[in-house]
Parts: C-alpha cells; sequence; structure tokens
DNA sequence: ATATCGTATTTTGTATGCAAAATAAAAACG
DNA sequence: CGTTTTTATTTTGCATACAAAATACGATAT
C-alpha cells in the first residue's frame, strides 16, 4: 500500500511533448509540413499515436490541420501576435493581482532573488539568461495567483508566440524599459498591491507587444 | 476554376462534435467513462477516429484521460469554477472594452434589439428564451472586439463551466441584479465607454460566479 | 514548347489485429 | 464466511493493413 505508483507517459503524449520541442527550437519551423511516416521514423514509433499527438497539438493552435493534405506547423502572423498580446496583458495581469494577494512573503523573496539575477544578466549584456530569468520571474508571479487554469491558460497562449519573443531583437531603448518596468513590479509585488502589480503587469506586456511587432516587421 | 469545394470534415472532427453535444446536453454527465468500442457501435465509426477525438476533447479539457483506463467526463468541481469564472471576468472584460472601442452603431444598435427581447423575456418569466438572449448578447459583444483569439479562449474556458452554469438555479434577486447589470452594460456600449463597458462585465461575471457558486453548494 | 489528360506514386484517412494492462470472476485458503 | 490468490474476460495502447485522396510524373495533343 502506499507505494509510489510508475505510471510513464502514453506514447502519444510523449511524442506531443517532443514535437512542441521541435516546433519551439525552430527545427519545425512555421509552415513546415509534417510527413507521419518521416516523423514516425525519426522517432522511432508508429502512424497511431503520432496522429493522436498531431490532433492534440492542433486543438492547441500550434498546428494546423489541411484535411486530406495533413498538418502544418501554424505560422504566425502580426495579426496573430496582436490579437494574443492584449489577452496575455489581461491574463498576466489578473495573476499579478491574485498573486499581489496571495503570495507569502518568502515567495515574494524568492522573486526578488531571481529579479535581482536577472539585474546582473542585464548589467552584463547576459541575453540568453535575462530572457530565462524573466520568464520565471513572470511564471512564478503567475503559479503565485493559485489559479492553475489561469496558468495554463497563459502557457497555451504563450506558446504560441514564444518564437515570436525569441526572436525579438530589443533595442538597447526597450530592454532598458522593460528592466524598470520590472522593478517596479517587484516593488508593487513586495507591497503586496493588487491594483499596482496588475496595472503594471499590463502595461509591461504592452510594451513587450510593441518589441514583437517592431521586430516582426524587419523580419518580412 | 472557381469551383465551390466541398469538403466534409474528418471524422475525427465529426466524432469530436457529436461528444461535444452529447457532454454539453448532460447525456454524457461528468464522470461517465467512456467505453470505446461502444461510443464506435453507436456512432458508427472505427477506434481510430473516436480516439482522435477524445485526444482533442482532453486537451481542452472536457475529458480526462486515464492512462490504460480510459477516458471520462470531466467534473468540474466548485475550485474549478472559482478558478475559471474569475479569468472569463477578465477577458470579457478585454472584449468589453475592445468592442465599445470598435463596433460601429448598427452593430450596437443590434445588440440593443436583442437586449429588448431579453428584457421582455425575464417580464415574462421565460427561463430558457432569457438565457439563450442573454448567452447571444455576451457573444455578440466578445465577437465586436474583433479579436478572434479572444473568441476562441473564452469559448474554450466557457465549454467547461457551460452545464453548471446551466442549472444553476437563479433567485429572484440575482436574476434582478443581472438584468440591471446588463442594462448598464447596454448604455455602456452605446456611450462607447470602453472603461465603463469592461468595469461592469468584470462586475456581472462576478454576480454570475455568486451565483452558480451558491447553486452548486446546494446541490451536493 | 506548352497545356492537358491519364497513370503511377506517395500520403493521408479509416479499419482491424495483436499485445499489455486493468477489471471481473472464480477458486483456494484462512 | 470473509479474504486473498489465481484465472478469465474485458478494455485500452500501439502497430499494421487496406482504401481513398492528393500529388508527381510522363505521355499525348495542340
Amino acid at each position: 500500500m502506499n507505494s509510489t505508483v510508475i505510471v510513464r507517459a502514453p506514447l502519444h503524449v510523449q511524442v506531443a511533448e517532443r514535437l512542441r520541442i521541435l516546433i519551439d527550437s525552430g527545427e519545425l519551423a512555421p509552415g513546415t509540413r509534417l510527413n507521419e511516416i518521416e516523423l514516425c521514423n525519426t522517432m522511432g514509433v508508429s502512424r497511431t499515436p503520432l496522429r493522436e499527438a498531431i490532433r492534440s497539438l492542433a486543438t492547441e493552435g500550434l498546428i494546423e490541420l489541411q484535411p486530406n493534405r495533413g498538418a502544418v506547423v501554424s505560422i504566425v502572423s502580426q495579426e496573430d501576435v496582436t490579437e494574443i498580446l492584449p489577452i496575455m496583458a489581461s491574463l498576466e495581469g489578473l495573476g499579478g493581482r491574485l498573486a499581489a494577494m496571495h503570495m507569502d512573503q518568502s515567495k515574494i523573496a524568492q522573486v526578488r532573488k531571481i529579479h535581482n539575477q536577472m539585474i546582473s544578466h542585464y548589467k552584463n549584456n547576459e541575453v540568453a539568461e535575462y530572457f530565462e530569468t524573466n520568464r520565471l520571474i513572470h511564471e512564478l508571479i503567475t503559479e503565485g495567483s493559485g489559479n492553475q487554469t489561469l496558468v495554463d491558460t497563459i502557457n497555451s497562449l504563450s506558446a504560441k508566440v514564444r518564437r515570436a519573443r525569441f526572436t525579438a531583437q530589443m533595442t538597447k531603448e526597450s530592454w532598458a524599459k522593460a528592466v524598470s518596468e520590472h522593478e517596479e513590479m517587484i516593488a508593487a509585488l513586495e507591497a503586496q498591491d493588487p491594483d499596482r502589480l496588475e496595472a503594471i503587469l499590463v502595461q509591461h506586456i504592452e510594451t513587450k507587444r510593441a518589441t514583437i511587432l517592431g521586430s516582426i516587421e524587419q523580419n518580412q
């Protein structure tokens, strides 16, 4: 009794995860046709679990299905980003509001710690590390809301624009602005001020949207 | 050339739709185990497209997968409703804000017309018709945002609590309150006042949450 | 040479079959 | 008689096979 049950995830879930990584990393670029047999060979699984995984990613929006013509990695257009980021602003704002109400001091201190790391990455011009700590801070705050559905919803939307965010080339100015907004965020969180944290997060993601759109425009 | 291409939806999509309807209508009640062969027989399809459909509904959250033990219609708990409705409040608020900015007068007039129908259903105590016109108004406003991703996101969340909302027994007072809030909504929309419409919608869904939670509590 | 038609090949869609896990039923034991 | 163990049955997971659609290719005609 009370034995730790080891349930290895079903194949279609594992395949979905691998596909997600391939899409995130850009190895499967937007617009790429997914050839089932080809993918089956590289992954060493049969078509059944692969197709189930493809259906999942399609309902998530990462992939688009073309009847009788297979699946294609979704192309994230400028319009998509324009649609998604205001939604994320609202949701991260709500997350921040709830986090400011519910997070305890020790968790807030943890966020502050990572924030300080982020600042030093900024000062040392370490872009990848900056992005990672940045992402982690947003994640911790959202999770601090205590609302798992909110976390899932944000992650699902975030997944669609992740590549675009990653490739977005920050200017010196937009980077500085983002950092100063983060400073305000942490202050509002430490003050446990829901209204202020919500407002800053909404504003912060607006800034992000502008940065990304500017960057996408250049690349096309 | 230019011939109208008739693409009948893939089987797994059709099956997913039928399952969705069965779940919505309550014929497949929360907690019901989905027996694959049984469902295959009633629907007249093989297991492959059925399983693909089940995977889709699972990523939507309408169904839960238990590895090696099949799929179960998700049970919407009180906690789930408590999590989902604040998210919907934020999103419908955003939808209202955008709608107040983008909807033209003719569309606003259309909403007013349906609002008037809803009011008369309220006065005549026609509950089903009231619910339907109510739902339609929210849908029109959200669609008026012009943000399809927002519409999809709200629908996806809405699907999870739909049954709970339907069964929620309104008291005389909560019903009256909902109606008066709707009156304010329409006024804010006609005044094209984004801030006000957003605030009212957020408040309105808070009211709804209270109603539903009160109702769920009684039934358990 | 280009366009159109017909055929071959590839690729997706659906059904079926086999293996492994889980559940139900029956038998053995205390 | 109740509890555990063993066996049988059902049900899910994955792989394969067949059918239908789409694409690629080549031949023929203009």
